[in-house]
DNA sequence: CTGACATCCTAATGCTATTAGGCAATTTGC
DNA sequence: GCAAATTGCCTAATAGCATTAGGATGTCAG
């Protein structure tokens, strides 16, 4: 009864069942028969393929994250200028995030808050992705477009959290609104931390948050 | 059978039991039998005093966050300064949490991720917490110590995304060092993105008159 | 054609949240 | 001071769910 690609097919449609129901109904809620019902499976089938439900939700986000790290490389390929590579860095990753808010939402609303997400795959990834960061930091530090004394984790630990609560925020809100409202404004308030000071220049900033 | 104080020393009870169970082993691999059993009871008796276990979760930090917010008013008394206020509620929110890790863990780790969290009495308290962050940043607008230009709300963004980033960090890795570890640092770096502009070299806030 | 294997199923099994129903101590209204 | 309601708790179901056992059916190499 197996046809030849039957395998491979049928996992990935378990993930994409999976994703689904846990971003809609979350991670408890979701049973392991309406995982498998939605991929047209018996319960008993899915456990060919996973070792059970806390499988699952480690592993879906794992592809997710691995294409991220390939991608950033070539994102900031031939970007001159500290800066430019920092405002790169924000604006590919929200457009990641929106682009696929199921993985997002699993990775920041279930998986951190798993007991093993640390001994994961994706935390792994993260911490490569985020490293990128350290390097941007350095280059700015060194290249005098940033605070001699700039500590580049100090740096980091700003940016990112700055990064994280916008897409935290914007997920508890259910997607409601643009990851990019407003971002430009931030963006432009906190690279000030960093900046090498001299002129100030333009004024940004105008209407609300959420 | 029952003494006169049973009642509300058993509620406590209950969730003192909760709390750690829950900040030990997190929250779905807590079961109702090791709650009641850890609280000197049945687990049907747990029922008299909490709908179930997800309204137990959604009840505990109840209490320590509508403290916060008591407390938070007289820590602010007196201080001079939107900066120097900046720090105290820093330092004060982050010892907040050092006392109280386990009411901490439940928040961040289990709570936010909660479907339910949006209408919860701790998330409308805690936007309460935040919302003093607006009256300092305007404050710091006004008398001159901040950027003229400054939106108090993308501010707000920058600096709840850092503290939140650092609490975060610090419960994933077992609270196993200090949350003030490189503080001073990285809230000097922070408000540099605020402050108005002038000389750079020896930053600290202090406290002026006007 | 046959035996190894892949894919899937139905039917347990066992754990866990929640509820039913009851019992004894205490408080209340008289 | 005493029935009756109430409180605080219990043991024993009930029902839902993750996971496993055991087996059926189809494929494929030799």
């Amino acid at each position: 009864m197996p046809n030849k690609n039957s395998k491979g097919n049928t996992k990935s449609r378990i993930i994409e069942s999976a994703k689904k129901l846990f971003a809609e109904q979350g991670y408890q809620k979701t049973t392991v028969m309406d995982i498998s019902r939605q991929a047209g499976l018996s319960e008993a089938a899915l456990y060919e393929y996973f070792q059970g439900k806390e499988d699952l939700l480690l592993t879906i986000p794992d592809l997710w994250v691995s294409e991220l790290i390939k991608d950033l490389k070539e994102q900031l390929f031939g970007i001159k200028g500290s800066f430019n590579k920092l405002r790169k860095f924000l604006w590919w990753y929200l457009r990641r995030i929106e682009e696929a808010p199921l993985d997002a939402k699993i990775v920041y609303l279930f998986l951190k808050t798993n007991a093993k997400f640390m001994d994961t795959e994706v935390y792994s990834n993260v911490k490569i992705l985020y490293s990128y960061l350290i390097d941007i930091f350095e280059e700015g530090r060194t290249s005098g477009e940033m605070k001699p004394d700039l500590n580049p984790y100090f740096a980091r630990t700003i940016f990112i959290g700055t990064m994280e609560h916008i897409v935290t925020r914007w997920l508890l809100k259910d997607m409601s609104y643009s990851l990019f409202e407003n971002l430009e404004d931030t963006f432009d308030l906190m690279v000030d931390a960093y900046r090498m000071n001299d002129s100030k220049t333009m004024a940004r900033s105008s209407s609300e948050t959420h």
